[in-house]
DNA sequence: TTTAGATTGAGAATGATTCTCGTTCTCGTT
DNA sequence: AACGAGAACGAGAATCATTCTCAATCTAAA
């Protein structure tokens, strides 16, 4: 019976380090701890911060292009041109997100299957149209966190 | 009868400006004129190369940056974080961008208007589940342009 | 435990964008 | 049409994020 239920997979920053065979080292553990303590986007300032000096900038860097090169995190930016990372971990589902236009904070949605399914065939017939074949597709919501929404009034 | 067709807002780069009550310069002129021209979306390479040593690159951006403050043109970035700017005219009408992955260039796309209605209400709801305010969304398709992909072999 | 090879930290180098400031241009007033 | 105050320009210096370099350190496999 117990069988039935689908525990999330353990994951630890050691055990996804080694499923892709990448070495264990202080500076990817700390920044893999960060990305799962936090559940949520990083820009590389919160992760500057929230590392609280224990990584030079340099390896903070280096270390997103590795774990970036190996499929543990993805990266994008703001539309303010910051960068960010995400951890990809099995649990991980097709999202999207939303910018706040004050902070730096990014918060990940997903919408209706319906809705994703008539964007894909929109998608499809637009592949059509131009002539192309598009890899991938993301939507971007700019607004106010809540935060920020209480901190500016209203 | 001949009143009932709607001919689009003549416009040239000296009323445009003059319509956001800007001093006309040579390099707003220059690259109002680019955007013109070229009907789409360029980055500031693009900017360059196109107008040939014509403007100081220190121009060029201080001239997008005012045109951008006057509600002239818009600017986003594509995923490889290349600054892009479109012209807004009064013609401009809401559209999303599909960006090439070998090249730089972009292309602008509308999607069906039932599509785009759905994902005002589905937006909707995201903003009363988040108790937030969405001020705007964009949707990014990354592909291959047509030249790209010819030019890759398939 | 040893060691070859991978990874790190600190700072230099790079590239994009913004800033500074003396010169030039624009446009309303004569 | 010429003037002049203020706006805008061009060239290069300054800034900021990111990447690169390389000697020192760490990892992992034997």
């Amino acid at each position: 019976m117990a069988s039935e239920i689908k525990w999330p997979t353990p994951q630890d920053s050691k055990s996804l380090l080694a499923s892709k065979n990448m070495s264990v080292t202080k500076p990817r553990l700390i920044l893999v701890d960060l990305l799962l303590t936090e559940k949520r986007p990083l820009t590389v300032d919160q992760v500057v911060r929230l590392s609280s000096g224990k990584l030079a900038l340099s390896s903070i860097y280096r270390v997103i292009n590795d774990l970036k090169a190996c499929g543990l995190i993805a990266e994008f930016t703001t539309p303010e041109n910051a960068k960010v990372i995400e951890l990809i971990t099995s649990d991980s589902r097709h999202h999207h997100h939303i910018f706040c236009g004050n902070c730096d904070s990014i918060t990940d949605f997903e919408i209706d299957q319906q809705l994703e399914h008539d964007l894909a065939l929109e998608i499809g017939r637009i592949e059509t149209k131009h002539s192309i074949s598009v890899i991938s597709h993301s939507l971007e919501l700019m607004s106010l966190c809540i935060p920020c929404k209480e901190k500016l009034g209203n």
